[in-house]
DNA sequence: GCGTCCAGGTCTACC
DNA sequence: GGTAGACCTGGACGC
């Protein structure tokens, strides 16, 4: 069955704004969902709002220096004031139409690695997960695994124990939620995703977050070192992952943008890439300070345009 | 074909 | 407060 239009709003944005370089990312990585579809300036997406699944469909109307988005939010009943309070919140936050990249670019145009980057990508936001427990599943398929075999967990794990809505005559599928992770057991969970060790992981976060945790909105509302320490404390949860599911904030390197990173940095591959990593994170807190989380996205998602200038391919690591 | 290596990290046990 | 070693699994690689 389809779900309804409940309500729509209109949401501006702080320019310059790319919509579509925003939540369809050069390097391909996906705003709420991996399943969502994108065409024409327009998302088909999903997520979950209080552990009831809502459709979305997010439109640009603007331009980058006049950015308008129109959001339209489908579910499968009338919902209340007080939760589309909540809902609008909630993704505006997630589109991080309120912040202002200006600063950023100041910093970056006396960058040799970035000056160019921020022209190929003006108006780019980082990313801003939409949905707590999808991104911390995110970060434990990324763990010690090359992309492909992560790719192949995420699409196991929403296969299986994912959702799949319909609205505006579009299919999207949506990641599990916690509660249905929480009810899986340890065997069933590796033998249907290949999660192997990650399994008792993703397990543990699950039952955590079910029993009591912060929701996001608690979160976005403490100091970073809090939020930080309470992610830490989620089993399989360690910085690189806090990273991934707080974008912006730090600078997750992992042996793959550490090759990337030592390249750009001092010109050569790193002879171990994790040893290199403890070298490179302090010279982006040097060079980029607090835009460093900025910088590491940008600049993973303007490789092809990089290697084209440096005359080195990053795109084969 | 078959064996080996290691990946877009984290935890534990030990110092 | 710092650091080897183990950890599922499957692609990539050498032979």
């Amino acid at each position: 069955m389809a779900l309804k239009k409940v309500y729509s709003f209109d949401i501006e944005a702080i320019p310059p704004y790319s919509f579509e370089l925003t939540v369809h990312k050069p390097a391909g990585w996906w705003w709420s969902t991996p399943e969502e579809i994108f065409e024409d300036n327009t998302l088909w997406t999903a997520t979950r709002f209080r552990g009831k699944l809502i459709g979305l469909k997010l439109e640009s109307l603007g331009t980058l220096m006049e950015p308008k988005i129109r959001c339209a939010v489908f579910r499968d009943e009338e919902i209340s004031d007080a939760e589309k309070n909540g809902i609008t919140f909630r993704i505006k936050r997630a589109l991080r139409t309120e912040e202002d990249l200006n600063e950023f670019y100041e910093m970056a145009r006396r960058d040799d690695v970035l000056r160019d980057v921020i022209k190929d990508l003006r108006g780019m936001r980082t990313l801003g997960w939409p949905d707590l427990f999808p991104a911390l599943t995110l970060a434990v398929t990324l763990q010690m695994a090359p992309m492909k075999r992560s790719r192949q967990m995420m699409e196991l794990l929403i296969e299986n124990f994912g959702d799949k809505i319909s609205f505006d005559g579009k299919t999207v599928s949506y990641w599990p939620s916690q509660e249905r992770i929480a009810d899986t057991l340890v065997e069933e969970l590796k033998a249907k995703t290949k999660l192997g060790y990650r399994a008792e992981n993703l397990l543990s976060i699950a039952k955590t977050l079910t029993v009591g945790f912060p929701i996001l909105e608690e979160l976005w509302e403490m100091p970073h070192e809090e939020v930080k320490k309470r992610l830490l404390s989620l089993r399989g949860i360690g910085n690189y992952s806090v990273e991934i599911v707080v974008p912006g904030t730090g600078f997750p390197l992992d042996v793959w943008s550490a090759k990337i990173f030592h390249v750009l940095f001092f010109g050569k591959e790193p002879g171990s890439p994790r040893e290199a990593i403890k070298e490179l994170k302090k010279t982006a807190q040097d060079r980029w300070g607090k835009w460093r989380g900025h910088a590491f996205v940008y600049v993973l998602n303007d490789l092809p345009e990089i290697s084209k200038r440096i005359g080195v391919d990053l795109t084969r690591f």
